[in-house]
RNA sequence: GGGCACUUAGCUCAGCGGUAGAGCGCCUCGCUUACACCGAGGAUGCCGGCGGUUCGAAUCCGUCAGUGCCCACCA
């Protein structure tokens, strides 16, 4: 016997085990059957699951058990990322709880901890995957750091710099103080922050008295300005452009060139150029030739190194004490120190407050600094250009297609991706410097020695480039280096491309953009068929969770709440494509009660014997009420597999949650019901056939959203095997005989019973008193109908029998019209005759209004003419059915008396 | 500044050219032998505003307003 209620936590572990010990999610390359294949965004390798992964991997969990069980050899590839920066900072945080600096104990050292850690904690995220049911191909599980995609790390990178695609570049980079390395612009996010802009006074050479007023936001950058730019049209500077300033404090003579960056209207209209530490200063600096001097070292700190030259000429200007006192300083102290000089010297002009938009560094949170270093560079504008095209074409499609402007927004204004990381934790660059300068690229230190040999002497040595590679870097080569590339191995050969990628709209740039990259340059072809965006996960208000805001919900909590399936059918019911969705435990709730209504459900069927019948055969179902059910369930199957072929998880959850719940519980089993607990015999066996049958189909229909309650069922029921249910095979749509004649029949009585329910809720008939039904001017087929169906109409419409009206209507009943019969219930003790007039009169009047409505668009010429033709002669048909149910009122009315 | 999305029942959202839908919530009734995480019934909408296209618009086009987001921008 099924347990009275359902309690997931005491079977979910045990299925996960036994799927995962039978080989179920197993990937057989070796096998006939086409493949199906989805790639898995690596989590962080000692990260732990969040409430977005449970969204994403039920999704891609569901897509994946649905496919499998419609025969495809489904690859759903696992695998963790290394997280360069995320995780070494983890690694340095706990060091420093120990009181060790990473630079102490050197890098060889760290990295050991940094293996420890990730051995430590790297089983988290995969154990917690597990909770979730993800049906990942875990013998296959990859890590973006070991052996095989390491060495596909090294020969992309090498392939493209012989190609000319990487390359290393002296430019001005986005420098992440804290971490002390460079990002690319992805990791660096704009904040909003209230600042100054500070005019300063400038003097002009040879001029005493006059100055040229710059505002800037930024003053300590000052002791790096090298020019003042004015447009070239501002008549209020013509005069100065050719000349030149004094810079206050350092005492340097700075050109005022005419630049149409500057823009009259902003701040002074003369704007400061410091090129060593602004990306637009950068670009202004190169045009006129200017010295690019950094006065900001790594930490952020004021250096005077490349300004020693300056100082040492013309120390008669300034304080040389201030300016050298300067050296050393934060950048943000350095600043409110200049300010308070250039005050004390009277140089500044006005001070604004300024809201401005400042770079931070995404995981660092601290302001940006561009910085002038030598750095590894990518040339991703040309390999954007195929994957580009591979999407104006629709090799690859974005679902929902909106996403599709996304990706070419950025992709074609595509700048120089920077590779390179000064971290520790990561794919060390394969790159070697010979004391001379001379660069190696290779793939193994033996090479790239070997062609220094050559080309210096037997003598040389080399060092390696310590730093290493983004980690959106290994992650880009994710769809085939887990398959085994650059070996052409069987997997690779027919696991790529990948069907669907699923992910949030938040990575498309990270690592959508750049996996169709490197996928399109090293395979030839794109890495996946469609790219499945979701939205994000928000608390009930729509907030985004964060953990200083204190809404974050642990999915974990909500499974060992509610259950996995629970949270799974929640998450597919509300994951609307491109659609953030708003998550709480209240919605989890909600939904936890589809799954108690299904376990409820078979064990009514289980207490009524109803089970695994082998010999049942639905073409033999001659029962309305079996062929009714049959054909309703194939609608829904029809429907849940048009949903997910779609990428619909929620359409797909409401087909079953209808189906299930609005046909199969609702009307199947009380309709069963009088069947069942009658005597033995052919119209019970077939109905216990069906419902059995039908109870197989929900489970599998519902398999790939709920996996575990309806592995549980399959396996207490004795469907199959234990375990058996993942592996069976998706339900088809099938034929079923006679379907529209028992639609009609099971809708008539579903009508019947739905208006007697009405009429007696709204004349308060209590449901302990049972009435007979009088049929008015029913046909033979309606009388004979209502025969049929005599026990469920009594049991379901409390009635007590169904007979023909003779004679005159007794007085104080309440009628209703269903067709072309007209049902009296007489209820002279218990009706009110005033009150069921009034309610006769309001539905004739709700239907006059219909009637009105359709003529009125009959009559309308335009209408009969242009309308397609079934459209015209369905509103006929409305018109005259109405009429037709006019009339049964009005003689209704006229029964009733006054 | 450039772009995208959204605005439908109290809440959360489907629907995207032919009679306005679901879940939750709310109200009334009910322990009818699967289920109170239940059953039966009910109320609730100028489908953001204004124009246009169409025989017909919540659905298509334009426009305005509000909301959210992305990109750019340390004068």
């Amino acid at each position: 016997m099924l347990d009275k209620t359902l309690s997931p936590a005491s079977f979910e572990q045990r299925i996960y085990e036994g799927w995962e010990a039978s080989g179920a999610f197993g990937a057989d390359p070796g096998s006939a059957a086409p493949p199906f294949t989805i790639m898995i965004p690596p989590p962080n390798v000692t990260g732990s699951l969040h409430i977005g992964h449970a969204l994403t991997f039920t999704i891609q969990d569901i897509l994946v058990r649905w496919r499998r069980m419609q025969g495809r050899d489904t690859l759903w590839q696992p695998g963790t990322d290394h997280a360069g920066i995320a995780t070494q900072m983890v690694v340095e945080r706990l060091l420093a709880g120990q009181g060790v600096d990473r630079r102490e104990i050197g890098r060889d050292r760290f990295l050991d901890h940094v293996w420890e850690w990730k051995g430590q904690s790297g089983g988290n995220i995969t154990r917690q995957l597990r909770r979730l049911g993800a049906s990942l191909d875990w013998p296959r599980e990859r890590f973006t750091m070991d052996a095989g995609l390491s060495e596909a790390v090294r020969k992309v990178f090498v392939t493209l710099h012989r190609q000319g695609l990487i390359y290393r570049d002296r430019r001005l980079v986005n420098w992440d103080p804290k971490f002390q390395t460079a990002i690319s612009d992805l990791e660096v996010e704009s904040r909003e922050v209230k600042g100054s802009l500070w005019h300063l006074r400038y003097p002009i050479e040879g001029e005493p008295g006059r100055f040229i007023t710059v505002a800037t936001t930024r003053p300590e950058t000052m002791l790096g300005d090298t020019a003042v730019a004015v447009h070239p049209e501002d008549a209020r500077f013509r005069d100065l452009v050719g000349r030149h300033a004094i810079l206050p404090l350092v005492g340097r003579r700075i050109p005022i060139v005419a630049d149409e960056y500057s823009d009259p209207e902003k701040g002074s209209g003369a704007v400061k150029i410091t090129p060593a530490h602004d990306f637009n200063d950068f670009a202004v600096g190169k045009r006129h030739g200017l010295p690019l001097p950094s006065v900001l070292d790594a930490d952020g700190r004021i250096t005077l190194e490349e300004i020693e030259g300056d100082l040492a000429a013309v120390e008669n200007l300034a304080d040389p004490g201030f300016v050298r006192g300067l050296a050393g300083q934060d950048r943000f102290v350095a600043r409110k120190a200049i300010v308070a000089e250039l005050e004390r010297l009277e140089l500044v002009a006005a001070i604004e407050p300024h809201l401005h938009a400042v770079p931070h560094g995404d995981r660092s949170g601290v302001p940006i600094e561009p910085r002038l270093t030598l750095q590894w560079y990518c040339d991703a504008a040309t390999l954007a250009q195929p994957a580009i095209k591979a999407v104006e074409s629709g090799q690859t499609v974005f679902v929902p297609r909106h996403f599709e402007n996304v990706f070419f927004s950025w992709m074609r204004d595509i700048q120089p991706w920077c590779v390179s990381r000064q971290l520790w934790w990561g794919h060390q660059i394969p790159a070697w410097y010979a004391p001379d300068g001379s660069t190696f690229v290779a793939e193994t230190e033996e090479e790239a020695l070997a062609e220094a040999r050559a080309k210096l002497g037997p003598e040389v040595t080399l060092q390696r480039d310590p730093d290493v590679l983004d980690t959106w870097f290994s992650s880009a080569l994710w769809p085939f280096s887990t398959l085994g590339w650059p070996q052409q191995t069987p997997e690779l050969a027919k696991y790529y491309p990948g069907d669907v990628l699923v992910t949030g709209w938040d990575i498309i740039f990270f690592w959508v953009a750049r996996m169709m990259m490197m996928g399109h340059h090293f395979m030839g072809d794109v890495p996946f068929r469609t790219v499945y965006i979701h939205g994000l996960v928000r608390d009930e208000k729509g907030q985004k969770m964060s953990k200083s805001k204190g809404n974050v919900i642990d999915p974990l909590e909500l499974v060992e709440k509610y259950g996995t399936d629970a949270l799974r059918f929640t998450i597919a019911s509300l994951a609307t494509p491109g659609r953030d969705v708003k998550l709480g435990p209240k919605r989890v709730e909600d939904y936890r009660s589809f799954g108690t209504k299904l376990w409820n459900a078979a064990r009514f069927c289980e207490m009524n014997g109803i089970g695994p019948d082998p010999a049942f055969d639905p073409a033999t179902v001659t029962t309305p009420l079996g062929r009714w059910l049959l054909s309703t369930a194939d609608a829904a199957v029809a429907e849940a597999t048009a949903a997910l072929e779609a990428f619909r998880t929620d359409d797909y959850a409401s087909a079953c949650y209808r189906f299930v719940w609005g046909s199969f519980c609702d009307w199947f089993l009380e309709f069963a019901k009088p069947a069942l607990n009658g005597p033995d015999g052919p119209e019970k066996t077939e109905i216990k056939g069906v419902a059995q049958h039908v109870l197989g189909l929900i489970l599998k229909l519902l398999h790939p959203v709920m996996p575990y309650v309806t592995e549980e069922l399959w396996d207490r029921f004795g469907y199959g095997p234990d375990y058996s249910l993942i592996r069976q095979e998706w339900p088809r749509p099938a034929v079923v005989a006679g379907a529209e004649a028992a639609k009609a029949e099971l809708d008539w009585v579903i009508r019947l019973i739905t208006e007697v329910r009405g009429v007696r809720a709204e004349m308060n008939v209590p449901p302990s008193v049972t009435v007979p039904l009088l049929v008015s001017g029913a046909s033979a087929a309606t009388l004979s109908r209502a025969d049929r169906w005599l026990d469920v109409i009594r049991r379901l419409a409390r009635a007590t029998e169904i007979r023909p009206l003779e004679g005159e209507a007794p007085r104080g009943v309440a009628q209703i019209v269903v067709d072309e019969a007209t049902i009296l219930l007489p209820l002279a003790d218990v009706i009110d005759i005033a009150a069921e007039r009034g309610r006769l009169a309001k539905e004739r009047a709700r239907l006059e209004g219909d009637a009105d409505k359709v003529a009125a668009k009959l009559a309308n010429q335009d209408f009969v003419s242009r309308a397609k033709p079934e459209v015209v002669e369905e509103n006929r048909e409305r018109l005259a059915t109405a009429k037709a149910e006019i009339a049964r009122l009005d003689a209704a009315l006229a029964r009733i008396g006054d």
